[in-house]
DNA sequence: GCCTGGTCTGAAAGCGATTTCAGATCTCCC
DNA sequence: GGGAGATCTGAAATCGCTTTCAGACCAGGC
């Protein structure tokens, strides 16, 4: 008997029910309002809840409904700038359809994503999965599970799951065509993980941008303004590159501190241009050339998919949405 | 009867104990290690396990053993860069000890926290509460419940539950004590929320600031580089004021901005001062003076203070960590 | 006045695990 | 060979709530 040490006595809804001299249903029907109940019986039970302070145990509530009223978000790094707008969006549209949220990180660590979303499935009516770098094979485990699912960021052609992503691919297209129409020949690229969908989302874009004359070579980098900062070096030494792609904001912006401390001059020199749009801009005072996604929207829509998953088990076609280019004072005609 | 539309049937413990042909108390036993089993029946339960892709089902683990295995994390506002460092530690705390995070978030409204809080304890075996802005009856209220409870940057003299806080006013004093001694006589205070602790320990320091020769007038301000930057206007009219102290980074950083607009010196005319040292500095190159805090060690000490009071209903006296005083560019002695 | 039908209520059966308790088995020793 | 004691196992109670099901009660119509 795990009469939990320390702990209060838990009030339960029998307390209630003899407290209130009615049964135990009968405050269930109460507090839920699932049937009619004579108003002085109504009366008794909410003055019962109230001296005794009663509150319905979740557990409880979750096994005898058969649901838990918990949806389970899984990210890869909560520091990641990024994600604390897609959740604070996801939770609010959670919160409004009277659910909680449970949160996870793998810690970038794509080898711990599979367990974790094992784990909360065990206890959420559905989960959210951001940006998972887990193979293909264990995604679709996952899905075949048939428990509700929702991939974000990541869409995987075949796989029968509601998804919702930017569009990377796009974002990346404009972004080289800006700098083609500028009159770049030859870009770097400074790449980010490259266990991530997102990466090879832009990595794809590179092969249409021939088409309209960029060509684009590729830089091991990373996600961070550190990576950024250390990559500059190997760009530098690169013939006839113009322009720095950032794997996303904080590379670039972490290249173009390196470059303003090696005298580079930013655009005529090099043009440099970021991703995502990360709103550190009035901070940092860069004005940097990126692309921007509608964060919050994208985490409006993730939470009300997972939502409408729940409610009528609807399954849609993936969705993009689009990212717009915001030219700012980083990029420019390249010298000569 | 809840037969969830289009949810998959759940495998329950049944079915793989009449599956392995035992009983569910010997399946419960053998994924639980709670008890030794005969190594045959320990194979079949294993086999029956994963043949059927058994898992427990979380809320009749926790209703049956008393216990979520989760803990519950209310913070003011998740886009706030201060707080997913400390969900990020305390999420890895909490991992470590096997439990679960769930998140909420006020959005800033002291009003909602106290309902937010009780939803928590429903379903969590612990709470941290984050920088709460209720007030101290409430707070007292909820406390009262015995439901185990962290204070996460609040303290509060009298109320007896485990608390954790960075010494706000030790910083602020630090940062005085730092002006002071470049001369300053007169600074403004871009004061932050007015419901917010953590603002009335910084305002607390600028009494003993007097005893070192520093008066600081305080200007309504608010949380964000906007604030900040609309702040700007009234500092300058002011007289005599030499320098500007930051409710936190943002603000100082918004103020900063305005006045490189302005063409005002900095530190020559002005020092800026902030305060929390957001990790954002490597992107902003704006080197900005500020009192530093340990964010995830605070986050992991948060963590294991409410693990300790599960495991062994500990209650120990507030802690508070301390800041240190990062000297860099935007402070130097006044003018004259 | 009795029977039908409609409301409202409570007893009891789940939900899916854990844990107690008692019975079955097995060993060892006298 | 039989009894004591130690192991292991399963039946059943329990956690706190929801929901079904049937019974109690009342009004109204013949």
């Amino acid at each position: 008997m795990p009469l939990r040490p320390g702990r209060p006595p838990r009030v339960t809804i029998s307390d209630v029910s003899t407290a209130a001299g009615v049964s135990a249903a009968t405050v269930s029907r109460v507090l839920n309002g699932t049937a009619r109940v004579d108003s002085s019986l109504v009366d008794r039970v909410h003055a019962a809840v109230a001296t005794l302070g009663y509150r319905p145990n979740a557990a409880a509530q979750g096994l005898a409904r058969g649901e838990w009223g918990t949806i389970g978000v899984l990210v890869p790094d909560l520091a990641n700038p990024y994600f604390p707008d897609v959740l604070k969006a996801v939770s609010a549209v959670a919160r409004s359809h009277g659910r909680r949220m449970m949160v996870m990180e793998s810690d970038e660590d794509p080898a711990v994503e599979h367990d974790l979303v094992e784990d909360l499935m065990r206890c959420c009516d559905g989960v959210l999965l951001c940006s998972p770098r887990m193979p293909r094979a264990e995604l679709a485990e996952l899905v075949a599970r048939k428990h509700p699912l929702v991939l974000f960021n990541r869409i995987v052609p075949g796989l029968p799951v509601p998804s919702i992503s930017v569009d990377f691919h796009g974002g990346m297209t404009a972004v080289c065509g800006h700098l083609a129409q500028l009159g770049h020949r030859r870009a770097a690229y400074l790449s980010g993980p490259s266990a991530s969908w997102a990466n090879a989302e832009r990595l794809r874009a590179f092969e249409s941008a021939r088409a309209f004359g960029l060509e684009v070579e590729v830089v091991e980098c990373g996600a961070t303004s550190e990576a950024g900062y250390d990559a500059v070096a190997a760009v530098l030494a690169a013939a006839e590159v113009t322009a720095i792609l950032g794997y996303n904001d904080l590379v670039a912006l972490g290249a173009l501190a390196r470059m303003r401390e090696l005298g580079v001059a930013v655009p005529s020199a090099y043009s440099v241009v970021g991703f995502d749009d990360i709103s550190l801009e009035r901070v940092a005072h860069s004005n940097l050339t990126t692309v921007s996604m509608p964060r919050d929207e994208l985490g409006r829509r993730a939470g009300e998919l997972l939502e409408q998953l729940l409610v009528n088990g609807d399954d849609a076609e993936p969705t993009y949405l689009p990212m717009s280019l915001q030219v700012r004072d980083t990029s420019g005609p390249p010298r000569g």
